[in-house]
This record gives C-alpha cells, structure tokens and sequence, in this order.
DNA sequence: TAGTAAACTTAGCAGTTCTTGA
DNA sequence: TCAAGAACTGCTAAGTTTACTA
C-alpha cells in the first residue's frame, strides 16, 4: 500500500499507538487560564519565535533562524503580542501571496430568486438574521454570496453528475401529491439537482414530538435529607429524579457534576427547600435510584402483548410523526423527538457537566416548512416561537439549548436525498483531491524551506493532517467544554521530539486528548526537515503554548481553498480514510479465500482505517467473558471435529468390510457431518480472531463517515459476497445511491 | 476582516431488539 | 422457550465548516 498515500505504513501500523491508548479519566492536561498565560508569556519572550537562540544547537536550524529573521525580522519587532493580532497581518499576507488564480473573484449581482419569504416575525435576537436574508435585500452581501454559491454548486455540480436524466413528471413543481403512495425506491441520483441554491421546494411535516411530562413519584418513595424524610416540590422533585436515576454512573462521583447539578438544582427548590437543603452529601436519592431500576425491569417483565402494544404505539408515532414530505417524496426524519431534561452529560472533564438541562418546550420551538404546507399545529394552548419557510437550510425544526447555547435541530435521516446528495458529493470532493494531492504534498514539502514562519507551520500542520489525519483542531472558548484540540490547536505539551528513539530517526511522539476527549497517542518518525521545524516552533516556549501558533483552521482552509475548490481539512481524512480502504482490500483479499476470509480481509482493512482515523471504543464490559464462551464453543468443536474424524474413519472401514450400499451413505454422511463441522470450526476461529482484533477499535464511525460506500460495493461485486455481510439494514438505506451505482471496477 | 452564530457532520455510549443455542 | 450476548439503533455531545454581522 503504498501510491496515492506513500506515508501509509505509518498510518496503518498503529500498533503501539493501541496498546496504551485509552480515554483519559483524569485531568491530564490543566489548561486553565491557558490564553491568558501565553498572552503573558508571549509579552515576556517578546518576538521568541524569530530571534536568535544564545543556545546553538544546530547549525542547519540556525541558518533557518537566520532566513526567518531576514523575512520577519522587523515586523516582528512588536513583540508578539497576541496570536490574534498575528493572525490578522498574516490574512493581509494571504491575500497577496494568492498566485494560483484563485484570488477572490470580482463578482456581478444576480438578481435573488426570493420566492420564499420569512412571513412576519417575531424578531428574537438571537436568530433574527436569517429572517433579514429573506426579507431584506442587501445587494454587496447577496452578491458575493451569490456568486460564491453560484460557483461552488458548479463544481458541486460537476462532482456529482446524474448518470442518466430521468425526470419524473411533477417533481419539480412540489406538490405533496404523492403523501400516502407506499414509494418504490426512489433514485434521487439519477435526477437533476436544484442549481439555485435551495435545498427543498416543498416541505411539510408534522412538527416535533415532545417529552412526556414530569411524572411524580408515588408517595411511597421518599427522598431523605439529613436522615429525614422531605416531601420535594414537583419541580425539585424531578430534578432529583434526574440525579437518582444516575446513581450507578461514574458521573455522580464527580465532583464537578456534583456542584453543576447542586447549583442548579437548587434553582427549581422553593424557599423552604433552599434553607433546609444545603449539602448534597446529606441527600439520600437511594429509594429514587431504586424506584426507577424496579421501573425499568417491570418494562423488561412486560407480557408479549404488552410489549407489542407499546411497538405499535411507537410505530404510530414514528408513521405521524418520523416522516415529512419533501419535494413529492415521503422522506424519513432522523430525530424527531425532542431532547428530554435531564442533567447534561459532558464527556470527558467537561466544566458543564451536571448542569440541568431544561424541557423544552413549544415558545422554544422554530419550525421550517414550506409556506404552501400544512404547517404544523403546537400542541394546544401553546405557541411555537416561530414558524419560518427558509429553503436554503435542511432543518424542519430548531432549538436553542441551554447549556452552551447552541442551536439543536431536527433533520432527515440519512437515507434521505438531501443527506445522500451531500454524502455523495463529499466523496467526490474526496476523489478530486485525489487527482491533485501529489501536488499539494510536493507544495507543502517545498513549504517547509520558507521563510516565513507561518508557511513553515501551516506547512508542517497540513503534513501532519495528511500523514496522520489529524482532525482541523478549531479554537475552543475556555471554560465552556473539556480541554482537547487537534492539529492546529495542539500545544507543545501534546509533543515529544526525539532525534533517534527505537532505532527510527526523528520521531515525533503525540499525546493529546482530541474530540470526545479520546486520547490521541502516536509514535511517528517523520522527514528531518519537519522535525527541525518542530524544534524552531518549541523553542522558547512553554508547554502550554500554542505549537503552531501563527495558525488557526480558518487559516489553513483559506489556503486549501486556494489549493484546490471545496478543499477543507477534513477533505483529507475522507480522502485518506477511502484510499487506504481501497488499498487494503487489494493488499489484504486474496482469491482463492473462502467468503468467511474474504469478511475478515474486509474487517481487516476497515480497521487499519479506523485506527488511522483513532476510533476508540471503551472494552466491552463483558468482553472477557464473551470470549472465554466463544473459545469454550471452540473447544467442544474441535473435540467434535476429533469424534467426527474417527466417525469417517471407522465408517470408512465398515464400507469396505461390509461393501453395500447402506454403509457406502453412511461414509457420505459422515464426511459431510465433518465438513460442516470444520467449516463451523473455521467460523468460530475467524470470528474470535475478529473479536479479539476489534476489542477497543470501533469500525462504525469510518464505514458510516469516512469510506466512499462504492469501494466497499464493488468489493462486494468483484468478489461475490452479498452486501448484506458489509452493510447491515440501516446502512444499506443510507448508501442505496452507490449500491445502485457502484459496478465492481469502480476506482476511488 | 474578525468574531460569532448557524448549519451540518462525526462520534461514542447506552438502551433496545434480534439471534443463537442450550 | 428462555437466557445470553451480539447487533442495531437512538441519542445527543462535540466536532468542522459556512454564513453572517459589526
């Protein structure tokens, strides 16, 4: 495996990287007040980046120095203040440097199609502007915008050309004709694409489904403060609930969890409830916790009617409430049931966790539907916030949640055209890089020579996104999430340089939390010059300092844009991720293998992939004891496969004694019996094999997000193994565009 | 143009459902 | 038929990128 992607041993063999990865439980890496402390630390280094070191080390490095001090030196002499200042002068640079015809376009109004307005609106302030866009025209704006669109959805275009044009009649228009038709399978990749920019014509659907009420408790159960019974108020009691039901979880041992949900908690007390309860440790939820384990066996004891009937309830449910019409397609939604309250469950040292995540409730609720739909009805004597018809998102239902103040939405499921057109489009993208990423690496390559300091990082960054497929690494606001980054982000404390380490030269050893706080751990040798690079970016700073810090994503993606239309960072990783699937399924599938191997082979490269990409997963808690049953199955099967030998052989014995035609079937027989036997005998080997090989690695993530489907269908084709081994049900929905489309000589 | 909000994708966990084999 | 455990699915947090505002 070595072509489009020369660096993939490295990425494959992550071996070591497995071993002693696993999520951080504590608090590796304080980083509090970390901005604030760089911004003092960089005012007291003043221009450390570029100035001479009194320490020569190297002589190469020194002459670099030299070069970056030719180039920077002067500018540099305002000490550099703050990263984002730096950043500033450095966008100015950008700008000139553009050398490839990519430099901003001037661009001509175009007049807006505006046929779907914003009706009147309660103006909120918080999302008032996409009501301006609809109802406002702001020509400068629109115009760039306009054009920009206009030229992406041309290359979109160019991606993800129909193979055949066959439109149905009606569609265009968007009536909601075909509401109840039980649909064939509809082929959206085989009609045309909307070119304006809007993502539907016709939506219509039935809203949200809310969370059930608060149901109290019965009176049996008692909540103890102090040792004493306290009746709780609904509104407290139901928070206590939520801190009850989670006794059992890691959670509640935490102390920050436990001062978030105390200080909240206390917020829905009433005033006597506040003067009594004042230390969460003298609160006993124990009969709370216990109330809803009994709750949660009876739903387990259930009869089969009863659970039968509750199936038909939520089937009901999901036919009123799971689908909407778009476009003259009945289309499936993904999460239509809005997000119980509950205590929000931050991973890894969230600073939020514990906090009370509020109900939310029909005034909170934004709906987006077509004006010309059957707009969706509050449930009654409520409100929606407000009804909007803006066809240029893909939401049919928004929210606003309190904890970080983001905006939650509800979307389609991912079998829907919408997200399949986007699917497909991102693996076009994904395939366009490849055609130029030999480019762009000897660019980058060259890059690591400049002389100024901010090309050499981004070069070095992009390196790093490439070879190891490091995520972008946006900036955080500190305090509001836990402490992880990616590779603009990373700090010098996430690296180890190592000019020889276990007989490799200039070994880079990474050791980050990066998103969901799942550690990143990775030994890599990497080319001298990056290392040099790495040590120039180190020096005179400390361990919280930003490692490439004259850098941010936004940076970096305005440069690949620059390199290559659609180019973003995360381009890379699908693009790396496809490739080396592809390559491992050449590499690992062999063709005189049974089907059984062949999976394996599959499993086998779906999981270099994953290990790329660092898709953890915590061990099985049962995994030790599943695997001692598989390995007792195999046991009893091979002392099968020894009785079964010595069946075909005594049969065998028989036959020529006796020589007639009964004991002739029973030889047939028993060779048969032992065939079956090894087969089984071979299976259950394969599979714990399988098991033992995926224990902490999650192939899910990277079949679902990173691998162009079509490799894996055509994989499937050229070898004759049904696509239902690879993709199970759900899947086989999601990707039905290139099962359909993908013949077995597809190429990635 | 920088900062921020919005939109959308990616992610692991945990609860539920299905399958298997005694 | 039932229990065990594997597989699937839903949930929602946490990312990235894009769009918009000041």
């Amino acid at each position: 495996m070595s072509g489009d992607h020369s660096h993939n041993e490295d990425q494959i063999d992550g071996g070591s990287r497995f071993n002693d990865s696993h999520k951080h439980k504590d608090k590796q890496h304080k980083h509090k007040d970390h901005k604030k402390d760089k911004e003092r630390e960089k005012s007291k280094h003043g221009n450390s980046d570029h100035k001479d070191s009194s320490d020569k080390k190297h002589r190469d490095k020194e002459k670099e120095k030299e070069k970056m001090k030719h180039k920077d030196g002067s500018a540099d002499k305002h000490k550099d203040k703050h990263k984002e200042k730096k950043m500033k002068s450095l966008d100015g640079k950008v700008k000139k440097e553009k050398e490839n015809g990519f430099a901003s376009p001037q661009v001509k109004p175009e007049p807006e199609e505006d046929f779907y307005h914003s009706p009147k609106i309660e103006k909120t302030l918080k999302r008032e502007r996409d009501v301006d866009i609809d109802s406002e025209f702001k020509p400068k704006k629109l115009k760039i915008e306009n054009d920009k669109k206009v030229k992406k959805r041309k290359q979109e275009d160019e991606d993800i050309k129909p193979k055949k044009t066959r439109n149905k009649p009606g569609v265009a228009d968007g009536k909601k004709k075909a509401k109840n038709e039980p649909e064939e399978k509809w082929k959206w990749w085989e009609e045309e694409r909307a070119t304006d920019g809007s993502k539907w014509k016709f939506l219509e659907h039935r809203g949200p489904v809310f969370a059930p009420p608060y149901d109290p408790l019965p009176n049996n159960i008692r909540f103890f403060y102090d040792g004493k019974q306290m009746k709780l108020s609904p509104e407290a009691e139901e928070v206590a609930t939520f801190f009850g039901k989670m006794l059992d979880h890691d959670y509640t041992t935490k102390d920050i969890f436990r001062k978030n949900f105390f200080k909240d908690w206390k917020k829905e007390m009433n005033a006597e409830e506040k003067g009594k309860i004042t230390d969460l440790k003298k609160c006993n939820f124990s009969e709370i916790n216990d109330y809803f384990k009994a709750q949660s066996e009876a739903r387990k004891a259930k009869t089969k009617d009863q659970k039968l009937k509750l199936k038909e309830e939520n089937e009901r449910l999901l036919q009123e409430y799971g689908f909407c019409i778009m476009d003259n397609h009945r289309e499936r939604i993904a999460n239509f049931r809005i997000e119980p309250p509950g205590l929000f469950r931050g991973r890894g040292d969230h600073p939020k966790m514990g906090m009370l995540k509020r109900r939310t409730r029909p005034k909170d609720i934004i709906i987006n539907c077509s004006k010309d739909s059957k707009h969706p009805d509050p449930p009654p004597g409520t409100k929606w916030k407000e009804v909007r018809h803006d066809n240029k998102v893909t939401w049919l239902v928004s929210w606003t949640e309190n904890i970080q103040g983001s905006i939650k939405y509800i979307m389609l499921n991912p079998s829907s055209r919408i997200k399949g057109e986007k699917d497909w489009q991102k693996y076009e993208t994904a395939r366009r890089l490849k055609k130029c990423v030999e480019r762009l690496r000897t660019q980058y390559r060259e890059d690591w020579k400049s002389k100024e300091m901010r090309i050499r990082q981004r070069a070095v960054a992009l390196y790093f996104i490439d070879k190891l497929a490091l995520r972008a690494g946006n900036e955080k606001e500190e305090g509001e999430t836990a402490d992880t980054v990616g590779c603009c982000s990373l700090r010098v404390e996430h690296i180890k340089l190592y000019p020889e380490n276990d007989g490799q030269e200039f070994v880079v050893e990474f050791d980050f939390l990066g998103k969901d706080s799942i550690r990143y751990y990775n030994k890599v040798p990497v080319e001298k010059r990056v290392f040099k690079n790495l040590q120039l970016f180190m020096e005179n700073k400390e361990k919280d300092d930003d490692l490439f810090d004259r850098l941010n994503t936004s940076v970096l993606n305005k440069h690949l844009q620059e390199l290559m239309d659609g180019l973003t960072a995360k381009v890379f990783r699908t693009f790396n991720a496809s490739i080396t699937l592809q390559q491992q399924l050449v590499h690992l599938t062999s063709a005189d293998e049974n089907p059984t191997a062949k999976i394996l082979s599959y499993n086998r490269a779906n999981r270099a992939v994953a290990i790329l990409c660092n898709h953890q997963r915590a061990l099985p808690k049962t995994f030790e004891k599943s695997m001692q049953n598989l390995q007792a199955k195999i046991d009893t099967k091979r002392d099968q496969l020894v009785d079964a030998k010595r069946d075909v052989k005594s049969s065998k014995a028989d036959a020529k004694v006796r020589r007639d035609e009964k004991s002739k079937k029973s030889v047939e027989a028993k060779k048969k019996a032992l065939e079956r036997i090894e087969d089984q005998l071979m299976k259950l080997e394969v599979q714990a094999t399988d098991r033992e090989e995926n224990k902490q690695i999650a192939l899910g993530t990277s079949k679902l997000n990173y691998l162009d489907p079509r490799i894996s269908v055509a994989w499937c084709k050229k070898w004759d193994i049904p696509v239902e081994k690879i993709y199970n049900k759900t899947q086989r929905e999601k990707f039905a565009w290139a099962m359909d489309m993908a013949e077995e000589d597809y190429e990635f």
